[in-house]
DNA sequence: GACACAGGGGATAAATTTATCCCCTGGTTA
DNA sequence: TAACCAGGGGATAAATTTATCCCCTGTGTC
């Protein structure tokens, strides 16, 4: 495993919630399981931009981090499923006023995103197909 | 100036916002600026972990991101002052969401933050000082 | 047999972000 | 003259994060 060298920053709570939320399918992770979708299939196949091996790390750390819960169920095929936790619940608030606050100000976030010079491209796949299906959150 | 070779990720309002804050030093910078901590020299004294540069740079790109502004007045010694455009301010909820939300939850987090095995060591200089001022952020 | 499913994870390369260093402006002060 | 202030930013190294590849488990289907 990676070892850092740079001692990680716990001053205010803005760097320890970065610190939970550093990753790139981190938020999006804790939303879907929020939104009943527990196992890593399912993860993979709504974020097709992901790759298996990035969601598996990025969850692991998540659950290091005591956010999600992982039930192994002993079967073949093997069948896994994520929740939150308590905590981790308790971070959604968080995650949904990211969430609205970036579809509230789309327009001018892609804007100004790609007008940015060292942008190249953008990629649009993943996430729409869950705001679509407007899955209620199962709530407790 | 460095030119990104993957796409950039916009499908979601999580994205979006992840890629306007994403940067160690920017969700403390746009808290500071809001607490009106507005000329570089206070920010580097308030986050004596940061170095000039990283500063800098970070406070450009919340600039290209639209998120705040940049007033700089023909002095010697030259003189600058940041401020929250109007959309930096819609972030500030967020902002505080994040900040509260680690604060409340700080004992836990550093706990299995510093448990993680691959986690040397952790360091608590910076910020402290903006919550201990608890300076009331000017509206408007 | 060959391939798919559902999961896990090592090794390594590539991309991106941070850290370090150093130089530059033009006053003011020791 | 040397050093400091307040600011800006290039070059490059180091650290960290993502991406790619590949292999492994055991059962079921073509």
């Amino acid at each position: 495993m990676y070892e850092r060298k740079i001692p990680v920053a716990i001053d205010c709570g803005l760097h320890l919630t970065r610190e939970v939320l550093n990753g790139k399918w981190k938020p999006a992770l804790l939303n879907a399981i929020s939104m009943d979708i527990k196992r890593p299939s399912e993860m993979l196949r709504l974020f097709p931009d992901a790759s298996r091996r990035v969601l598996n790390v990025q969850l692991k750390e998540l659950e290091e981090h005591g956010m999600i819960e992982k039930k192994v169920y002993p079967q073949l095929p093997p069948k896994v499923e994520y929740s939150l936790t308590m905590i981790g619940w308790s971070l959604m608030p968080v995650i949904d006023a990211m969430n609205q606050w970036g579809d509230a100000n789309r327009q001018f976030l892609e804007t100004v995103i790609k007008q940015n010079p060292s942008v190249g491209q953008t990629s649009k796949s993943a996430c729409l197909n869950l705001s679509q299906r407007a899955i209620q959150r199962k709530i407790g």
